[in-house]
DNA sequence: AACTATTGATAACG
DNA sequence: TCGTTATCAATAGTT
C-alpha cells in the first residue's frame, strides 16, 4: 500500500526504518482503536523500537495492569507464583496457628519440644522488654513530675511577689484557699509519683489478648 | 475499506460484531508481525473480545513477560498482582517474629501485654499437649511390651515342647545357652518397660528448638 | 510534515 | 467459519 509494494523484511536505511515504523506505529495504535469500540473489545499493545523507544496503547475501559493480570490468570504464567505464595502463607499462618497453641495435633515430640522451648524463651524476652517499657516509661513520668513540680513552684514564688506587690500597693489579701480550679500540688516528689502513675497500672491486668493485633488478613 | 464506510461505534448485532473483531483482529496481528520485521522492533499485543476470547501476538525476539517486564522498568508501574500477598506475607512474618520475641521495638505497653499473655496461655497448651503425648505413648510402649513379653513366653513354651519331642525321638540338647543372635527378653514387665523407653528419653532436653520447622519458605 | 499513487484491509455478501 | 470482491484505508516513495 504505497507507491510500490515492498517486501517484509528489515528496512536498513535506519531513517528510513525510523519513518516507517512511526508510521506503521500510529496505523497499529489506530487499528487498536477502532477495534476497541467497533467490536467492544479490550486491547493492550506495548512496543519498543529498535532505538528502544517505548509506545503504548491500552483500552480506555481497562489499564495495562488489569490486561496483564487477566493474561496471566488465562494462561498460567503467574499461577505458579500466587500458588506458591498462597501456599507460604498457609504454611506460616499454621506456624502462627502453633504458636498460639492450636492445631498441635500434627506435631511429634520433637517439633513439640522444640516449640514449648522457643515459646518459653520469647515469653521470657517480652517480659523483659516488657518491663523495660515500664522502666523507660517510670523514668519519663518521674522527670516530666519534677519538672512541673518546679515549674508550680515558680508559680508560686511569683504568686508571692505579686502579692507583694500589691501589699505594697495598698492592697491585703489573707485567704489562704484556692480561688479558682488551679492546680495546686503539695506532697513530695516521690508521693506524687506514686499518684501520677497510678492510672496506667489498671491496664497491666485490664485488656486481654483481644487487642493484640494478630494481621491475619 | 470495504462496500461502504462504516462509523466507528459499536457493533451491535453480536454475530456481525465477533466477525469484524475476527477479522481485524488478524489484521492487527499481521501489521505487528510486519512492524517487528520492517523496523526490527518488539511488539506485544494482548487482547480480550467482548465475550472474553484471550488472543495475543508477541514478536519472536522476546515474549510478553519480558515485554511487560520492560514496560515495567520503563513505566515504573509494578504489574504484579500478588504485591498483596506479599504484603500478606510479609505481615505474617513479622508476626512469628514477634512471637519468637524479635522486633518488638514497635509494640507498645498493650500490645506488649497481649503478646505476652498469649504466649503464656500457649506455652500452658502446648506443656499440655507435651505431657499428654508422653502420656500416650508411654502407653502404648507398655501394651507392646506387655504383647511382645507374652510372645517370649509362648516361644519359650514351644522350645519346651520341641524339646521333649527331640528327646522323645533320642536327641539330647541340655545346654541353657543362646546358639544365635535371637533376642532374649529376662526381666520383668514394668522393668523392661523402663529400659525400653530410655533412648528416647534424652531428646527431652536434648536437641534444641533448631529442629522445629519454620516453615519460612 | 504533506502529498498521492498504489497496495492492503475489510464490509457485505454468498 | 471461509471465499469473494467492491470499496475504503494505510502507507511507500517523493517533495
Amino acid at each position: 500500500m504505497g507507491r510500490g509494494k515492498i517486501e517484509i523484511k528489515k528496512i536498513e536505511n535506519p531513517t528510513n526504518r525510523q519513518v516507517t515504523y512511526s508510521k506503521r506505529r500510529t496505523g497499529i495504535m489506530k487499528k487498536a482503536k477502532e477495534l476497541t469500540v467497533l467490536c467492544d473489545a479490550q486491547v493492550s499493545i506495548i512496543m519498543f523500537s529498535s532505538t528502544g523507544k517505548f509506545s503504548e496503547y491500552c483500552s480506555p475501559t481497562t489499564d495495562t495492569k488489569k490486561m496483564y493480570d487477566r493474561y496471566q490468570q488465562v494462561t498460567g504464567i503467574n499461577l505458579w507464583s500466587t500458588h506458591h505464595l498462597k501456599e507460604i502463607n498457609r504454611n506460616l499462618r499454621r506456624e502462627i496457628r502453633q504458636r498460639m497453641g492450636e492445631g498441635l495435633d500434627g506435631l511429634d515430640m520433637k517439633e513439640l519440644r522444640g516449640l514449648e522451648q522457643n515459646l518459653d524463651e520469647a515469653l521470657k524476652v517480652v517480659r523483659d522488654r516488657k518491663y523495660h517499657l515500664i522502666a523507660t516509661q517510670t523514668d519519663t513520668y518521674k522527670k516530666k513530675l519534677k519538672s512541673a513540680h518546679e515549674a508550680h513552684r515558680n508559680l508560686l514564688q511569683e504568686l508571692e511577689m505579686m502579692k507583694d506587690e500589691q501589699a505594697a500597693c495598698g492592697f491585703a489579701d489573707d485567704d489562704p484557699g484556692n480561688h479558682d480550679g488551679t492546680l495546686v500540688l503539695t506532697g513530695g516528689g516521690s508521693h506524687m509519683y506514686a499518684i501520677r502513675v497510678q492510672p496506667n497500672q489498671p491496664n497491666l491486668h485490664g485488656i486481654a489478648y483481644g487487642s493484640y493485633d494478630l494481621r491475619l488478613a
